[in-house]
DNA sequence: CTGTTAGCGCCTTCAG
DNA sequence: CTGAAGGCGCTAACAG
């Protein structure tokens, strides 16, 4: 800036209001800008915002997993609602490890960003307080907050869990399987909660021995299928509450060739394309990510007023697909 | 870090030197950190930088749709590299807008991230020159540089085309259609130069009224698909140029019902459960994003010794997977 | 081992 | 309308 101020021979200060569009004659607002073209000088936004006591103008986003659709979709719809703001979006992937989790916020509140959106990839919380984050605001998403109160957007596992089994007993099955990941996860418990209210309100109650809750891939899942279906009287349909289950299912009944039918959680591209039927439990991915960056906007906004209101919470809601019918 | 000061009854810098792991004696360093933990003390890494005249530790990516999994997955490649080196990633999305990937970059060098991975949105890449972004070093993605001399990983377009319509053509198919992307995209250009080389290797050359370069989505690509088996004379096997052509192409060959055989870029999850055989070029998009972020961390090495040396170009290979056989 | 001074790049405040 | 002084939070460089 100074260099721009020597060459348009002037103080910093009146480059520095050209930059922000402050009252400067034209004369010297032309020469100013002609320097700054000529030098190809960009302001600092860093010192800027340093000067300004502002934060850093960035927005965290801290997954689990970028990998997977879901989380990339909840990206991109979080940066689209953040880009309208000016603010950036920055990375972080935790690969499900706590302990990840932690350093990235840490580093994240180092950096001074102005807020985080995070999908917590542990059941502890305490160190997503904001209290212990220097005020940082932050919100949860695809898992509720636990011993904290924070913002949060949800799927709605448990709607669309019951949705799709209710679909499979709807259709006359009396053995539903259940294909799941461990109960640990709020989702996994959630969808499994589902899954046996969509069976009391038929008046019926889930066999323990329909029910694999260890798999977490596709070959497990697979394998866990074929146990499933490989007792006296099996399941005639099997629900699963995520892709890779899915996945691993619709695999296993086409090798083995049963007429088991199928719901899962989670479409997926293709799903038409099958040459069997399959009912999916579908939701927008990207609109998780864009309620989370509203959230968090409408409170950065709000904590600079005197009252910044409760934690809000809202649920993104499911619809039933089926394919190949 | 006053406060901090001021509580354990030290000046600011000795604080700065515990954080920083000098030489503090071990009392003073206790009682240092002591203060540091009463208060929640984080040490201001945005004014840290400032101070230190370096950037602020962050590496730009720009990509044309975070939505498209080839770019997640080049993303994810590029996070986990980073992160060995401590740098976070700031996101860009350009939904494939030459003058949005213009103001995105020009706001990452504002705000001075270390440099950038850039998959271009346009053909034209003057702005991109690192000559006009303060020098900040920028690494292309997918596509070369045109008009810069900058380094670049690229997918191996041809030879993934050249090898898929050579199977094809070793099938003894002998009139192979092309359904791809306008040649206007680097990436179009070159599968469309592979499927051409393939016949020519094969002392073939392709008829026109066998190319469809127009469709760019599932339902334009299953008309077109449409449009050349619906001639007196149809191809009897189709090369696709990305995902959404060959998605379009096989629903509207299983709807026709005829044998023609398909192969296309772009491996997909759930390839194998299709009720027809398909080939498909595979290629591994995290290896994009790991080799361009290993690319920019050596330059950022380079940059700052005597000799920054020449560009340098890396190819990711890719390979040929037959499923449903 | 610890403190003081000065300044990274910018902008608020107060004078001219 | 324009400039000078001072400081955001931090740390090199130089005392002591």
């Amino acid at each position: 800036m100074r260099d721009v101020a020597a060459r348009a021979g002037v103080s910093a200060m009146t480059v520095s209001r050209v930059l922000k569009d402050e009252n400067v004659s034209t004369a010297t607002r032309d020469r100013v800008l002609a320097a700054v073209r000529e030098l190809g000088y960009r302001r600092n936004e860093v010192a800027r915002n340093l000067r300004l006591g502002k934060p850093s103008g960035m927005i965290g986003l801290v997954v689990t997993n970028l990998g997977n659709p879901f989380y990339s979709q909840l990206a991109l719809g979080a940066e689209q609602v953040a880009e309208t703001h000016g603010l950036r979006l920055v990375l972080g992937n935790t690969a499900g490890v706590p302990q990840r989790e932690h350093e990235l916020v840490d580093d994240l509140v180092s950096r001074r960003v102005d807020g985080m959106i995070v999908v917590p990839a542990g059941s502890t919380h305490q160190h997503l307080d904001p209290a212990s984050l220097g005020g940082i605001p932050i919100v949860l998403a695809s898992s509720p907050p636990a011993g904290i109160d924070v913002d949060t957007v949800l799927v709605d596992d448990f709607g669309g869990a019951r949705a799709a089994t209710a679909h499979l007993l709807a259709e006359g099955h009396r053995a539903v399987g259940f294909l799941g990941n461990p109960p640990t996860l709020f989702t996994g418990a959630e969808r499994f909660r589902g899954y046996w209210a969509a069976h009391e309100e038929a008046g019926l109650v889930p066999r323990d021995e329909w029910i694999r809750r260890g798999p977490d891939d596709i070959p497990t899942a697979a394998a866990a299928t074929r146990e499933l279906l490989d007792r006296p009287a099996p399941p005639t349909a099997l629900f699963c509450t995520n892709n890779r289950m899915t996945l691993g299912a619709y695999r296993e009944i086409r090798r083995l060739g049963t007429a088991t039918e199928l719901a899962g959680f989670d479409d997926f591209e293709m799903a038409d394309l099958l040459d069997r039927p399959i009912t999916v439990v579908s939701y927008d991915a990207g609109e998780v990510g864009r309620r989370a960056a509203e959230l968090l906007l409408d409170r950065l906004d709000r904590d600079h007023s005197a009252d910044p209101g409760p934690a809000r919470r809202t649920m993104v809601p499911t619809s039933l697909v089926h394919y190949g019918r």
